[in-house]
DNA sequence: GATCCCGCTTGATCCTGATCAATGTTGCGC
DNA sequence: GCGCAACATTGATCAGGATCAAGCGGGATC
């Protein structure tokens, strides 16, 4: 049985130590698997607002989001949109085994991916089970945060619909940049009101009115439209609903 | 490479033909790894209102629903509760490689499972890289699901909920009994009105009021509180909000 | 510097679904 | 058959967030 691959993703920056966190294809690993990687990818760039699939394409790669930020999100008839997915560095991309793009995917900054040919890929699951397992892995993780945000969406009122997304982003942050503090965090929102509602389920309006009133209330300060300072993390928390044992990563 | 497991799932029941929708562990298909399954196999029974697993349960098995209803949900503090996903007859219980269990587990009527020793059947996922396979497909689809669902409670109306509720028990009931009507579908409500609503983010009063307004308008027949038949499935579709093509699968 | 546009904020009002409350229905144990 | 409990329906009222609308601020373009 092969086991070539113990541990990587499809990101390939930042090789160094491949530690399961930066999801990144090594360089380090073992040799002739990567060789084999490297052979069927390539990169792509976006800019700003470019759709990068929709819904129903054809798919002819896998990739993995090396910077940048896209969204996964629907479209009813009618322009009801429902983001179901934020795509940060170190995400990845597509779905072996399946032909058409289940989601739209469109890029909301500047968007480097690094694509694998799909087939090839495909070819090198079925004879490295690792890759597989770590996609299972992968997959697993993301159903656990699609069931989550269920919660959010079906269950929180407007205020701690923002205070969660603010906490998630914060969080998705610090674990990028192997933070660990856990006040006088910072935060760039890298999405406009919009976007924020069509992720929350509600409208512009609405998510502008909170931030005002988390502004008010002191739990965030703001500079400038973007830029968040959280002067204390576990203030932040309390305002999501949730639990909160302390822990960023709780 | 090992590939004696060709198609397959967790479920034991009607092993005729081993099609993937009945995601049958089927005794027909190649022997040796199946008796492994079976070595490690057990059933176990919960009686309605039994409890399988709460969130943060140490697993010690991965299943499969043979028959009955369970359901997957998340309870905050306070005690709003958010279902985030029904498990019917082939459903999969379990997360291979993760130790606990990520959310409640709750039997909603009597239920059967079969089961499968974790550890043994991790070992022989690692050795048979069809099940890992088979297993990240299922796990796809449960992803998909999960972010379509993202859509009905961040974006429909309490109608159109209600509406995308009964079409999509009405779907998962035609397909597992292979049905392929069009119209004069029947329908048990497997759920009480209060766990409808805990799957649509509503209060039951409001579930209530929509299925009254859903039977007003012709769309559904009541009989008895948990009989419905659905005269024309197309007219149920148009209430749902989403595109519909005519078939039943759409 | 003037203008425009986009993203955002804020205000006024409306409406859907929540909440509170009472009543109805069904099935079960006795 | 009676009483009880769980489930369900219906009504009255309330409130959170949507909708409609106006205006702000800052960056890009001319």
């Amino acid at each position: 049985m092969n086991t070539a691959i113990k541990d990587f993703t499809f990101n390939s920056r930042e090789c160094g130590s491949c530690p399961i966190r930066h999801r990144a294809v090594c360089s380090k690993c073992e040799p002739d698997e990567l060789d084999r990687l490297e052979e069927i990818k390539y990169y792509r760039t976006y800019e700003a607002g470019q759709p990068v699939l929709w819904a129903g394409d054809q798919m002819e790669f896998v990739a993995s989001v090396v910077s940048g930020i896209a969204t996964l999100s629907q479209t009813m008839e009618d322009g009801r949109t429902q983001m179901v997915g934020l795509l940060l560095p170190s995400d990845f991309i597509g779905r072996p085994g399946r032909d058409f793009a289940p989601f739209d995917v469109v890029a909301v900054s500047d968007l480097t991916v690094c694509c694998f040919r799909k087939k090839p890929f495909e070819e090198l699951m079925g004879s490295t089970p690792s890759i597989g397992t770590r996609l299972l892995q992968m997959t697993l993780d993301e159903l656990d945060s699609a069931r989550e945000w269920m919660l959010v969406l079906g269950r929180k009122t407007a205020r701690e619909k923002i205070a969660s997304l603010l906490a998630i982003l914060t969080r998705r942050d610090a674990t990028l940049n192997q933070l660990t503090p856990t006040s006088g965090m910072t935060l760039d929102l890298p999405l406009t009101r919009e976007a924020m509602a069509d992720y929350l389920g509600l409208t512009l309006e609405t998510v502008s009115r909170q931030i005002s009133a988390l502004k008010k209330a002191g739990i965030i300060v703001l500079e400038g439209k973007r830029h968040v300072i959280i002067p204390d993390f576990a203030i932040l928390m309390a305002e999501t609903g949730d639990d909160y044992d302390g822990g960023l990563l709780a």
